[in-house]
DNA sequence: GTGGAGCTCCGTGTAAATACGGATGAGCCG
DNA sequence: CGGCTCATCCGTATTTACACGGAGCTCCAC
């Protein structure tokens, strides 16, 4: 497995051991970049507040707000971002509730480092991801529900081109710079530019720069 | 809001979950550069001895040496340190003891970094600064003491308008919509983006954007 | 009551970006 | 092979942005 981005995540949970032990997991994964932890679902919005997590890793169980309104929350406030429902074990109900909050993923808290990627990267891609531990009762209602896996809308992709136009806009070269620099045509730059525009459906060059900061092509 | 500097600043707290959590609120925060941490008071003296911080931020409860008395003896050896205090939640009276021994500032813990940024050129700059959320009881114990609290602003950079301009470029409007907006010509509105680019130094808008995401006048 | 800062407005340009249309070849993959 | 994406290039036109200049007004502080 390949993946071509660097994601924030944050970890939501109010149970320290696990916290580290997630850390753990994350420890030689360079794809997965920890940017913040919180001990419930008040905390979770405090840190997105401040942070732009790609992916959230929430559990379901939380004391003062649980990952169920947490994660209704974050889905109003924060559209963007994906959520990740943790459990103990299959508790059936509340990962059905977590879902229809907004989760666009399900994980069993003893998972492997290999899960915990993919269900990042797949939600992060618009996909959704179901423990591979996930109980038949809990299949058969996730079958049943309007929460079958399916890709909703096709990932924004960028090619190679495209990104390093993105990056040499941000650092605020005009076209003309940018078609010099990379040995190109200005008329190139600009169709690229254009398709940029299309796919983050920014309005101009600003709206395409915040989308760019928001998912991490460019850091600043 | 806008701030010339580049603050040399230091952390002591004897909770290493606090200190991370600093960390990541440093981040993309250029005006603050951390250039040590320290798990108590004694460790702080030491680190003070050997590197030379514009600003520390202290915790009042801390083993071996607590914040009250290394801020007594910060001041004492090195007059011109600026102390900021830092309490998990409004400790009243010992906030007003570590102000006492010479802290300018003081913030609970769940703070952000807008505020970590503004206490920090505030202190620099001679003046105080209080958490925003400092209880009611405290402001008055504040109120009546010689700790009386003012603002020194930082030479501000931008005015009502230019932020006003800034903050709707960030939402993609084109200056004639700013204009409609607002109520005004569009010629004003070019000449508010011309000074606001001059001001910033940005060669366009994106880089002004990125300008204003970076010091939290817009946000993502 | 002078001076500065902020806000407002304007003229005249050039440079750049945005928007629509189109095309060709290379490379990959089933 | 056939279909696809990517990268490359182009024409034409309009709209915005950027740059330089100047000026009058209010408000407030010194």
């Amino acid at each position: 497995m390949n993946y071509k981005y660097i994601l924030k995540i944050v970890i939501a949970d109010d149970h320290q051991m696990f916290r580290e032990g997630f850390k753990v997991l994350l420890k030689n994964q360079p794809e997965l970049e920890l940017i913040g932890e919180a001990e419930n679902g008040k905390e979770l919005l405090e840190l997105v507040e401040i942070q732009t997590p790609h992916v959230a890793f929430v559990d379901i169980k939380m004391p003062v707000m649980d990952g169920i309104e947490a994660c209704k929350r974050l889905k109003t406030k924060f559209p963007d971002i994906h959520i990740i429902g943790l459990s103990s074990y299959n508790d059936d109900n509340l990962v059905v509730d977590m879902l229809e909050a907004g989760a666009k993923g399900y994980l069993l808290k003893n998972t492997n480092r290999q899960e915990l990627l993919e269900a990042a990267m797949t939600v992060y891609e618009g996909g959704v991801y179901y423990s591979k531990a996930t109980s038949d009762k809990l299949s058969r209602m996730i079958g049943k529900s309007k929460f079958n896996p399916y890709r909703i809308h096709p990932p924004v992709i960028f090619s190679k081109r495209e990104t390093d136009i993105i990056q040499l806009m941000c650092k605020q070269l005009t076209n003309r710079e940018i078609a010099t620099q990379l040995n190109l045509s200005i008329r190139t730059v600009e169709s690229h530019r254009e398709n940029i525009l299309q796919k983050t459906g920014a309005k101009n060059s600003i709206g395409m720069v915040i989308y760019a900061i928001k998912h991490g092509i460019y850091e600043i």
